[in-house]
DNA sequence: CATCCGTGTGAATCTCTAT
DNA sequence: TATAGAGATTCACACGGAT
């Protein structure tokens, strides 16, 4: 290593090398989104017969678990030599790897704060029906050193979350559309480009204006664009060079927020959707659950899945209201009443419950 | 190991022992909740839960994760060892245990299906107010090998998310309440009992009636409890003699539901198969008749075998959609269109209707 | 100008049975 | 064990062109 320390540039070549060079803690947070090994077989084609563009790029092939966890091993070890003695990691993954690289940061002594979960607004469905909807990635936020002196911006999060206190599960769109980098013909830059407002959320929770934020896998350069928006010094590290032709263009279009504009940041709330089937898996309306209609002419049971029996049909709340009424369409939690307390309540009330119990949860 | 299989039992004591009497492949279902090795500043505890000396030494914290890795390993092998081929395993865990566990897991030849992430509706603030909320848990589900032909109940967990895919992020409230086993003076029985919610969408996902679930940590007995009610076999081994008592009584005062609440929605791969040939056989779709896509641009004759005839073409009615639209595959049940009453109805309607005529037969 | 509809797409470990 | 054939399978958005 050398006493030379680069600051606001994209370094190009193998992180593990460009780190060596890089003076012992002179860098106050690590922000990483190494490859996944994916280990992907065939082809997938949706219902529709299309071929879904998954991630085929050489440099997510490993050959087994030892070559990424040696790998994986000697990225964070520099990169734990790199940070402060009061610095944090960000690593994000999918649980590909996400696990190895979790349990392999622990044995180098980094002590993990927290684990984030980023729940995609717009996942990829399972086109086969053969899982659950992957629709989350995890990102693991570390200390150098249980001893570390972290920074956590408390205040910031919680004005970020409507003054309430930033969960570990944070929920927000893929990146697409016009935040997606493409070439002349549209195509997509990077195969797995991230969302701005992930890095917004991790820069702005644990560094300050003026830290340095190190991302050793730059790709299209997210981190360090979101860093230079917020005032933060970067230093960024990317083996290709078209990637790095691409986050250099970037970092050039992008501008730093005047100073009083560095902490404002709107935060949408969403109104979840409650199914059906969350009041049978909690006991409130239990199989075997007798349903009317508000007039009492029509029958149903719940079934363990959420749906309704009613003679030889079965389906959602809404789709046998739909059936037996010979309606187009129903809207199940107005038209199915349940019995509390010898009263016959419609569904809808249950629903509304468990709103106000959110908002004060 | 024996061949005797204790079976709807709750077994004292430690699980890698008791395992070892259990026949290989044995069980249809793991579900394990083991001690997350919490390590809290200035005490860390082993799996035994005995107190670790000298925490801030890198020494001894090397050791203790050692210890960790030793018995997940060591559960973990006998837990595949008991497992059918084509059973799976959840786990659950948080970060201070979940990455060794999954890392392990993988190494140990386990496949992961999926990682769920269990969203607390209402979990303990961060008080100190020095990390992000911890508002979650995580679950790894695996299959036994690569090689394993799994259960997962897709349209199950479809009908109990509001006919949507379910997705790896579950919101459900903590176990409170009635619900929390406690002891005459109101002290919780168990520091860590989950809600039966969370089972319930577990083994309704990855099981079927009568199937054996095997829980390793059964604690105050949720997993028996939920496997029961469900009308599943159940094996669950736990240490502590209170706990035993307390899911030996839990476990008496939970009856089986009735057969015919028991009932879901059934996956179409399961459906016992209909020859399209059946049809022509009986005369419903007599030789000669005229079959349409649904944009009625395509058009094939039905043949006295079975198949379908179009100009110079001739398969069955999947191999000549697949052909005519170019497509890898096809759903000819779906894609094709009969005339009846004026109406052009998918071939997939004669299944239906045959399937109901089966149910009342 | 607002709305509707068709099309495209995103880190994906994505079938099962009979022969 | 390899191959062939049957047949099951998608959600949330963004965008652009048409209404």
């Amino acid at each position: 290593m050398t006493a030379e320390m680069p600051i606001n540039r994209i370094l190009r070549g193998e992180c593990v090398e460009v780190m060596k060079d890089l003076p012992d803690g002179s860098v106050d947070c690590v922000f990483a989104d190494p490859p996944y090994n994916l280990q992907l077989r065939g082809e997938l084609r949706r219902p529709d017969e299309t071929v879904v563009d998954g991630v085929n790029d050489a440099w997510d092939k490993f050959a087994d678990y030892k070559t990424y966890d040696d790998f994986t091993r000697q990225w964070l070890s520099e990169a734990r030599r790199v940070l402060h003695k009061d610095g944090t990691l960000w690593v994000i993954g999918s649980y590909h790897n996400i696990f190895r690289i979790g349990a392999i940061l622990q044995d180098l002594g980094y002590w993990i704060l927290n684990d984030i979960v980023w729940r995609k607004s717009n996942p990829m469905p399972n086109f086969r029906g053969r899982r659950f909807t992957n629709a989350h990635e995890t990102l693991i936020w570390a200390a150098r050193s249980p001893q570390s002196k972290y920074r956590f911006n408390y205040q910031v999060m919680k004005a970020l979350n409507d003054d309430l206190q930033m969960r570990s599960d944070w929920y927000l769109p893929l990146c697409t559309g016009n935040e997606r980098l493409r070439n002349d013909h549209g195509v997509k830059l990077h195969p797995t480009q991230k969302p701005e407002s992930l890095l917004h959320r991790a820069l702005l929770a644990a560094t300050t204006v003026d830290d340095v934020v190190l991302d050793p896998f730059c790709g299209t350069g997210t981190t360090p664009a979101v860093a230079k928006r917020l005032g933060r010094r970067y230093l960024a590290i990317e083996r290709h060079p078209d990637y790095v032709k691409a986050a250099e263009q970037r970092l050039e279009e992008t501008q730093r927020l005047p100073a009083d504009q560095l902490e404002v940041t709107p935060a949408k709330r969403e109104m979840p959707r409650i199914p059906f089937g969350s009041f049978v898996e909690s006991g409130t309306l239990p199989p075997g659950t007798v349903l009317h209609d508000r007039q009492r002419r029509l029958k149903a049971t719940v079934a363990p899945d959420g749906t309704l029996v009613s003679g030889k049909h079965r389906g959602s709340i809404h789709k046998l209201g739909a059936l037996l009424t010979q309606a187009a369409s129903c809207n199940g939690w107005t038209f199915w009443y349940f019995e509390r307390d010898q009263k016959w309540i419609p569904l809808d009330t249950l629903r509304q419950e468990s709103y106000a119990l959110r908002q004060t949860a």
